[in-house]
DNA sequence: AAAATTTTTTAGAATTATTCTAATTTTTTT
DNA sequence: AAAAAAATTAGAATAATTCTAAAAAATTTT
C-alpha cells in the first residue's frame, strides 16, 4: 500500500462515507498539491479491486467512492444531495422470480427527502 | 410536429424498442444527410417531454430512447447489449416501507443474459 | 547494495455522452 | 407579407473518465 493509496483510502474513510473522484482529489491535494486526477482514480481503482471500498454508479451524476465496502443500497436526497446508506439485503433472486427473467445483477439509485431536508418543510 | 421529430419518432416506432441517440443520429442521417446530433437530441427531449417516448438512463453506458411510453423496468443482456422490457409496477411505496424512509422515485438497472445468449450454451 | 523488474505516478491527450450558444432557417401566427 | 416563435445547424463547451507514454518510486532478485 502506497502512501497515496493510504492517503486516498483514508480520506474516504475519514469522510462521511460518500464521495465522488473530484471531491476526494481536492482533498487529497490538500496533502499532496501536485496529485493528479489520474492517480485518484487508479488508486480508487485499486482500492475497489482489493475489497477496501465500493464504486457506486448513478444514472444522474459522478460515481461515489463508499468507504463501507459490503454491499448495500444508496438513496440520495434530492434537496441537499446527501447519500443515505440503506440495507434491502440481495434482490436478484426476488427481482428474478418477479420479472420471470434471470436477473445476475442490478444498479438501484434511490431518491429521497433525507430527515433533515423534509423536517425543514 | 416538424418534418424531422416525426422522423425521429417513426425511427424509434420501427426499431426493435429502444435505442441509443447515436443509433438514432445514425439512422436519422440516412433520410437527412445533414441532420446534426444536437437536433436528435432536442427531439428526442420534445418527444419525451410529450409523453410518446421513454429516456432510459444507465448506470453505465448511454441513455436510451424507449418507444413504449408507459413506465417499465429495462434488462440488459450482458452478452449482447438487447434490452428486455420487463414489468414490475412502481415499486416505490414497497421500497420505503422495506427501506424505512420515503423513496420518491428510483432507477433500476437489470442485467441478464437474454433467452438468446442463455440458450447457446 | 546494485541491478533488474514491477508498480505507481504524472502530464496531458483522448474519449464519450451530452448540453449550450448564437446565428440561421423554417414554421406558425397575425 | 410581416412579425413572432420554434427548430436547426455548427461548433464550442462541459463533465466524467480513461488512456498513453514517459518518469519516478518501490520491490524483488542477484
Amino acid at each position: 500500500m502506497t502512501e497515496k493509496r493510504a492517503a486516498i483510502l483514508q480520506i474516504l474513510q475519514e469522510s462521511e462515507g460518500h464521495l465522488p473522484a473530484e471531491e476526494i482529489f481536492a482533498r487529497a491535494r490538500l496533502r499532496y498539491p501536485g496529485i493528479v486526477l489520474a492517480t485518484v482514480y487508479n488508486n480508487l481503482h485499486a482500492l475497489e479491486e482489493a475489497g477496501l471500498i465500493l464504486h457506486i454508479r448513478t444514472t444522474d451524476g459522478p460515481d461515489f467512492y463508499d468507504k463501507t465496502p459490503s454491499p448495500h443500497e444508496h438513496a440520495f436526497c434530492t434537496e441537499c444531495g446527501r447519500v443515505l446508506d440503506v440495507k434491502l439485503g440481495n434482490l436478484a433472486e426476488e427481482l428474478s422470480e418477479r420479472t420471470g427473467i434471470p436477473i445476475c445483477s442490478y444498479d438501484l439509485v434511490l431518491r429521497t427527502v433525507c430527515p433533515h431536508c423534509g423536517t425543514q418543510q
